[in-house]
RNA sequence: GGAGGGGUGGCAGAGCGGUUGAAUGCGCCGGAUUCGAAAUCCGGUUUGCCCGCGAGGGUAACGGGGGUUCGAAUCCCCCCCCCUCCGCCA
């Protein structure tokens, strides 16, 4: 979320940067309103404010008068105040009116981009940042991996189908061993050698944190939705381990000496894939249930530039570890999330597609998701001033079901079985799926 | 699901209708003392919002929401969470 205060003095930046995101235009148009909303809503509580001070005072009084036994006076004073009350709740009523549509404004405008953000108009323009490893060649026509799964046994989708419909997938045998293998070499890397503390959390969270981590109030479409409260409030299912993670400690203030923290999360994820409706329709490349493993830091400001290169380092440290070829992109300004500061994918090569796919996104989010989840720190330096919003980060470190038909269509030989990757063999007890 | 107990500042723990944002202790930060340290003493030590260049001023918050009142941490109502016991269950 934006400052309202930082969108009223500084409303031609945020404009610049909306057009850069190329932005739709009742939200360009909204910043005029929050500028407006911005002073009527600094009008009432000063209005307010001065009129509560009013109050306290012959409150005060009143107290003083009764003890003297003047009663006279104090009902006169005591009709005084109720005058007053009477117009507070007026005022109350309106800020009330005038602070929520400034929150519900405020929540739909994406973030600012950082100054390094390539602008372009769609995914076309993202910057290709580096690429890593080589292509591999096969002297046979190399199959996808619906194909070399059914035939291995060990990917189910018309039965998958059977149980909840298109974009689900039953793993079998050796299948199903290799996505836990993923899961187990993504945690463990990340615990034991990039020094992350693992988290498992809970997979349904209300809206409220939803809303902390920025899917909420815009994009509720992409979720699942639980059709009854969760312990009173609406619920969802996550979209990811980002969303239960980010919001540890929302609402908390943390030291500053506690920074960074840096937590590894396996769960599932859910996505509605609204609106991809035609596409991806064929394996597992796109799915509403998906096992995903998720890095997220807290950083402070100062350091955060830095913390998203380390993070983009340890995902694609997973992949050279599996020996799967990627490249890493630079999110251009039309093409990156609405939350994120800067963002890098890595995508993974599919000889099936010949092309590469995202298997991994890690972003930067400033103090965007801090500030909607009112997460704070405390500086350590003396003169111990303000609180201040810290900055968030995750990245997928990896996407297990993408990384799993990276491997069967990498790692393919031409009988159709599957060489595992060395560093997954402790995890399979074989070298070979066939 | 049933019965009972409890939620106050970083922690512990008073307050139970009037200048109490909150006693006291601990912790923490300054300072004094000391060769240095411990002990001791003095001072400070929550967060948000509004006005102000600043100094500073105002306002709000004692689990959350609503109510009573001139005035509520203190009274009333609803909800949430935690603990103990019973039931149920993975």
């Amino acid at each position: 979320m934006l400052d309202s205060r930082l969108v009223a003095s500084e409303p031609d930046r945020i404009r610049a940067n909306l057009v850069a995101r190329r932005a739709d235009d009742a939200t360009i148009a909204s910043v005029d309103r929050i500028v407006a909303l911005a002073a009527e809503r600094n009008a009432l509580v000063q209005e307010r404010d001065d009129r509560r001070s009013a109050r306290n005072t012959i409150s005060a009084e009143i107290g003083a008068l009764m003890k003297q036994g003047n009663r006279d006076q104090a009902e006169s004073k005591k009709a005084e105040v109720g005058a007053n009350n009477a117009r507070i709740a007026v005022i109350e009523t309106t800020l009330g009116d005038v602070e929520s549509e400034l929150r519900d404004l405020c929540l739909r405008l994406p973030n600012l981009l950082d100054d390094s953000v390539p602008v372009g108009g769609g995914e076309d323009d993202n910057v290709v940042v580096k690429t890593w490893g080589t292509a591999p060649t096969f002297d046979f026509k190399p199959k996808s991996h619906v194909d070399l799964g059914e035939a291995l046994g060990i990917l189910d989708l018309g039965r998958a189908a059977k149980l909840a419909g298109a974009r689900f997938s039953v793993l079998i045998g050796k299948g199903a061993r290799l996505e836990r293998a993923l899961i187990n070499f993504f945690v463990d890397t990340h615990t034991e050698e990039h020094g992350y503390t693992e988290i498992l959390a809970p997979y349904i969270v209300w809206g409220s944190v939803a809303e902390g981590t920025g899917q909420l109030p815009k994009f509720a479409a992409d979720m699942f939705k639980l059709a009854e409260p969760l312990n009173g409030q609406e619920a969802y299912l996550i979209p990811t381990a980002e969303v239960p993670v980010t919001n540890l400690y929302r609402e908390e203030i943390l030291d500053e000496s506690d920074l960074p923290k840096r937590f590894a999360a396996f769960s599932p994820c859910f996505r509605s894939e609204a609106g991809s409706a035609g596409r991806d329709t064929r394996g597992i490349l796109r799915v509403h249930q998906f096992h995903k493993v998720e890095m997220v830091w807290f950083s402070t400001p100062e350091a955060s530039a830095d913390a998203h290169e380390q993070l983009t380092r340890h995902a694609e440290q997973c992949l050279e570890k599996l020996g799967l070829p990627y490249r890493r992109m630079l999110l251009c300004s039309a093409d990156i999330g609405f939350g994120a500061t800067k963002c890098h994918d890595l995508e993974v090569w599919l000889p099936s597609q010949e092309r590469y796919r995202e298997v991994s996104s890690c972003s930067n989010y400033g103090d965007f998701q801090a500030r909607r989840m009112d997460l704070r720190y405390r500086p350590t330096e003396a003169g111990k001033g303000k609180t201040r919003f810290p900055h968030t980060l995750n990245g997928s470190g990896l996407a297990v079901g993408r990384t799993l038909l990276a491997i069967l269509e990498n790692y393919q030989q031409a009988d159709g079985s599957i060489v595992v990757p060395e560093v997954l063999r402790p995890y399979m007890g074989v070298d070979v799926i066939r």
